[in-house]
DNA sequence: GCGGGACAGTGTACGAGATAAACTGTGTAT
DNA sequence: ATACACAGTTTATCTCGTACACTGTCCCGC
């Protein structure tokens, strides 16, 4: 049943031996399980850790598209291929990068503060690990967080939401959907800042030229609503409003419906308290 | 608004002047103009739309990573570069694909129910639509939406949540905090169902592995809430719940996160109207 | 009704990228 | 000492996107 077989495999052996569905794999991976421990031969130059540094330099540099193993190991002073001796494939690499994209600290726990102070904290901080690392947000994401870091914000979040009232599960769904927007959001705001870059132009330039690009095609009749935004002017502004906080920082945008959803939760707590807590019974330390 | 701020030089054939920012670019892309009116030359046996058609069948039937533009090419039974009299990239195509993957129509304004019966019609007839091309969540998404397709679907979700009472503004990063949460959810779902059939598993099982791994690594001191899941079985349990719809339908995870957000959005509403008139006073509060 | 040029589709080629496999040297356990 | 495990290299292959030059077609103005 132990896994510490792994000092004779090396490639010539075909990976029979492990499960490894995907995730379960990924987290052993990052938690830097299945690690050999060689004592004989050259001393390692390199190490994962160093090759992924260097991935995440490079990323920080020049863009998660400048990441090629010719490019990382490149960075590094070696060949292409010495970094297959540290990770099995890019898509290794770069979920162990996934995962060192988080490694500043989330937001302690203050206690005092409301709990939705603590999840705006929590976004906060979320934001400015993203402004740190923007090419984080493209990386694929193949699940819950199950690395060091990702966990550790994980907690840090959940730790919060829970202090709502919801239960453990519930509090993971909304946790999941302020995720997914955090990351989404930023995410639009840095292609736009990309490709307004690339057209030596401003955001607001590009939203303009959106909205004008819809306005040829947006009729009252079949796109009403729509139309109205156009009216408006609601596309061109949005997003430059969110201009404030440097590269990429989309707070305004995003600050309301994470309000909202807060808000949601809040009443469902409260509903749930008044009826009586049909689903709340396992809120003390159960086992 | 008139839109007369950028030279408009008929697009009749020349790319001469294309300082086009990409969303607009795209926009003039997916709505066809910037198509070319040739009356010389032999008949084209293909189109651009036979193209877009033949990548959306291959998607559907092999996935998006069958989706190359040799494989492309193959399926209509042509050479490869001959696609590109039709797109200029295969970064176009996929645009074209996006759009195309939508082109279910939306539900329909059905006047008389709740504003939130309407939204939910609607995150369902997304959900709907991503099981029906399932790749589709794994395309890039270079802005909001621009195609026909993708602005009917827009229209149609704008529309309910206008009728909330909420402001165009504000309704529109709801729907996209909605928008992302849908996609980002499903695409979890299928990533899950591919490792596990990819393992020849079940979703269930992967999930269990996720957690055993994480039983692992996860310490009750530094991670006493995620511990706290581990110890109630959440994590395995919660996906599982989504089997009930086939491939890759995310409904319970989704529907409790969606209704608090609705939730949210009514008694926003609410307090504003009580607070006096909300249609413009509502400008710089936020909690 | 003819000839030229615009145009559809082809063939070839190239460069980037991931990675497999064989290879070379090194240093430690025996 | 020495064999062999192991670090890093070399070489090669396969897949892709796409540039470019080419071939054959057929509409146009003559």
């Amino acid at each position: 049943m132990d896994v510490n077989d792994a000092a004779d495999d090396g490639w010539g052996m075909t990976a029979e031996q492990q499960p490894t569905n995907r995730m379960e794999r990924d987290t052993e991976l990052m938690w830097g399980l299945r690690q050999s421990e060689p004592r004989r031969g050259p001393k390692p130059r390199l190490s994962r850790d160093a090759v992924v540094a260097a991935a995440v330099a490079l990323a920080d540099a020049e863009g998660l598209e400048a990441v090629s193993m010719q490019g990382v190991a490149k960075e590094l002073g070696f060949t292409t291929m010495s970094l297959y001796r540290y990770v099995e494939s890019k898509e290794d690499l770069l979920v162990l990068m996934n995962d060192a994209a988080m490694d500043t600290a989330p937001p302690g726990p203050c206690g005092g503060r409301d709990w939705r102070a603590g999840v705006e904290a929590w976004v906060h901080g979320v934001l400015t690990m993203y402004g740190r690392h923007p090419w984080a947000v493209y990386l694929p994401q193949n699940g819950p967080p199950s690395g060091p870091n990702g966990l550790r914000w994980m907690e840090a979040g959940l730790r919060e939401i829970v202090r709502s009232g919801l239960d453990p599960r519930r509090s993971v769904q909304i946790l999941t959907m302020l995720s997914t927007t955090l990351r989404e959001m930023f995410r639009m705001n840095v292609d736009m800042e990309r490709a307004a870059r690339a057209a030596g132009a401003t955001v607001a330039d590009t939203m303009r030229g959106y909205a004008a690009g819809l306005g040829r095609a947006v009729t009252e009749e079949h796109f009403p609503t729509v139309a109205r935004l156009l009216r408006e002017d609601v596309l061109e502004d949005a997003p430059a409003e969110a201009h404030g906080r440097g590269p990429a920082g989309p707070t305004d945008e995003l600050d309301f419906p994470v309000r909202r959803l807060l808000d949601g939760v809040e009443v469902y707590v409260e509903r749930q308290r008044a009826a009586g807590d049909p689903d709340k019974a396992a809120r003390r330390s159960g086992g």
